[in-house]
DNA sequence: AAGTAATATTGACACTGTCTATATTGACTC
DNA sequence: GAGTCAATATAGACAGTGTCAATATTACTT
């Protein structure tokens, strides 16, 4: 416990995160077993719950970090982007759905309530670091604006999260996805921000 | 097979469905299982088989009921409907989010292109009357608009499924869910028809 | 009445999550 | 260093699961 946690393995607990998000970009969320992790870290069946006590804990932790790459991703771009609403909000936009289409089985992890502790502290702080700064960033870019700011925010997020989910499904063709030249993504942004004029 | 299909059973296949449908309001999609639906008719554990191939036929069977009671509620809103848009518009967003806050488990399954064949036909047919009769309404609501009718049919579906899905999922506080006395829900809608203006 | 297709049962296989009991290892105390 | 203790890993078991194969039963057709 001074500095890499070690027993026979080294660092089990780093192994078995790697080795749940390996399996799930490769197999899905329905090939994130607690055995099969075990059995890619090389340790026996019931090592991992030294470490995660079951299987939602393990998911948990691997949502918590996905969550935690997507603020990371939209405070840099944000440091980029335009002082206008338009930049700020698409900053957002960009990011959640660029993190969905590139990470499908990541992205879909993220809200299945019934899988992860959605209770887990860890988790909310980071989904509400988001909340907060989209919410900051509408309530700069809309002083005074007769609409609530949370209502804008809950449209936009569940607008975006709507569109990828739906994408995800595999519902949706993908190749009759666009308009004109432009993905529909974009033209949904634009739909949506005429609101913000 | 003259009109009600009999064995030992009398008809199977509408009491595995049955079944499956109640077992999926009271447990969630996870206690669907072949098993649990086979016990729950009475029958052998290999008995659904004859009637349902896999668990993915029997969900998918259950999900495309579901989208289908979706639309007939849609057609039935719609004929008493005003003419303008936003009435219009409203229809199908009150039918969608209706159904998904009172029967979760049943809308989650719709969604879930990992349990039920999304390329079933009759699935699909159903799904496509939805987004058509969406199109419809939009296009006959704002003629020689600028905007694309699928962008705005795309946008507003989008909308509605990741606010529902967000809603069940448990991550967002149902009780911090309003705006002044009104649900969020008519907050939102009502910031999405000012597009329409 | 015989034959055939549909339907239901039983048993098996390889999985799963989780629990218990046991063994091993490392660190700390005396 | 010897002894103790907590952390860590293993092995085995249990009740589930989906799905398959072999078998039995029933209903319908001819």
């Amino acid at each position: 416990m001074t500095e890499s946690n070690s027993f026979h393995h080294g660092d089990l607990k780093q192994a078995l995160f790697n080795a749940g998000l390996s399996l799930l970009d490769q197999t899905g969320i329905s090939g994130v077993t607690m055995r099969a992790v075990a059995r890619s870290a090389g340790v026996s069946h019931s090592a991992p719950v030294n470490h995660y006590k079951d299987r939602p804990a393990l998911l948990t932790a691997i949502a918590q970090a996905q969550f935690k790459t997507i603020l990371e991703q939209i405070e840099t771009d944000l440091l980029k982007a335009p002082s206008e609403l338009k930049g700020r909000i698409e900053v957002f936009a960009n990011t959640i759905i660029d993190f969905g289409l590139k990470y499908p089985h990541r992205y879909q992890l993220l809200w299945r309530g019934d899988l992860i502790d959605h209770e887990n502290p860890d988790l909310l702080v980071v989904m509400d670091s988001i909340y907060d700064k989209l919410c900051d960033e509408i309530e700069r870019g809309m002083p005074g604006a007769h609409v609530d700011k949370d209502t804008v925010a809950i449209a936009l997020w569940s607008m975006l999260h709507g569109y990828v989910d739906m994408r995800l499904s595999g519902m949706f063709l993908p190749a009759n996805d666009k308009v004109s030249d432009k993905p529909r993504r974009y033209a949904i942004m634009d739909l949506f921000l005429t609101l913000m004029n």
